[in-house]
DNA sequence: TACGAATCGACTAAATTAATCAAATAGTCA
DNA sequence: TGACTATTTGATTAATTTAGTCGATTCGTA
């Protein structure tokens, strides 16, 4: 019953991503989701207690996608440097291939629902300490000139955010691997001792 | 001043097209109109009466487009057989490409919505009489073999409406051309004159 | 049968939104 | 300039929509 419970959920969330998605948080209506999943809209408040609990669920769970996909691709190196390349580069390619799920929320531009932020800058923290751990591992390798980690992983993930507004915005998808390229020549040739 | 209303009305228009393709009748609100059009929301009803109207207008526009994609393509050729081909083979093409403006549509399921069953049943009746226009022209050739043209093409539209469905439904897209092909031959098979 | 798990319909309070209107502003021409 | 028209807008409202609740019903199963 608890597995079977958590099943449901689990079919709940993904039918739900598909229509946030498409719609964005606002113009997705809790009926939708209920008649999507063939049940009563009552009944989904039988397994989320309300509709911003759902949209979480799925965040949540792409974002974990993200983050294990990035897990994965980092194992394999253990260099800093490379790892860093990897890491950006692993990222925005992700990022790219979930940009429906991204400009569909950037639709309401009621983006600003507070929820919202707070799911993001959670991630951009998450996001800065990884990066972060990156550089130390650097520093310690000898391998970075950073004097301040932290700021310096601010700054990088900051530039990240940079990158990720053309991606949105622009159908150039294509440009993209060429300028992520060029950013890191750019990055490195800064960091990394000579 | 007249030509200048006309423009910004069309510019409306255009705007509205989008995000309606987007979001559906229902999903799109006046104020996204506005908004995207950079006016305040009472200006649109300076241009229009309701959204209604703005929606009309929209889907007028595109069934003009389709209507003058066919008759530049049938333009060309004079044979009924080849005539009937061309039609629906152009206008299931031409369909393909604007799937994504029906299938918006859908997703109101709201399409029960009086104007817009209005609205498509004046598109059948018209597309009835142009293919019924091609049998007659096939009869009169003695190359088609039909006793009842207003029935038959009557029969035909509807065989094309049938296989919208899954056009819309499914994104195999792919095989759509060779499913069209197969319906012809199925077509020509039982009305050309042996 | 009994008992909890799951579903659902009916309902409400709150929010959203289409449409209106009177007032403000921009444009034009004599 | 000033008078007159075209256009834009903010404030408002009436109607609709929708998130969330609750009690009742059905399902599964032991």
């Amino acid at each position: 019953m608890l597995v079977h419970k958590d099943e449901a959920k689990a079919r709940i969330i993904e039918i739900a991503r598909g229509i946030f998605s498409h719609f964005g948080f606002k113009k997705t209506t809790m009926e939708e989701i209920a008649f999507a999943t063939r049940k009563g809209k009552s009944s989904i408040y039988y397994y989320f207690n309300s509709k911003e609990d759902i949209f979480k669920a799925v965040v949540e769970k792409e974002a974990d996608e993200l983050r294990e996909h990035l897990q994965n691709s980092m194992s394999m190196v253990l260099d800093p440097i490379e790892k860093l390349k990897v890491y950006i580069i692993v990222r925005m390619n992700q990022l790219k291939e979930r940009t429906n799920f991204y400009s569909a929320l950037k639709s309401d531009y009621l983006s600003h629902l507070e929820f919202i932020e707070k799911i993001r800058k959670n991630y951009d923290q998450e996001e800065v300490r990884i990066v972060e751990n990156i550089l130390r591992e650097g520093v310690e390798n000898n391998e970075f000139n950073v004097d301040d980690p932290h700021l310096s992983s601010i700054a990088i993930v900051t530039a990240m955010k940079g990158l990720e507004i053309p991606l949105l915005l622009d159908d150039e998808k294509k440009n993209m691997n060429h300028r992520i390229e060029k950013m890191l020549d750019f990055l490195f040739y800064g960091i990394v001792r000579r």
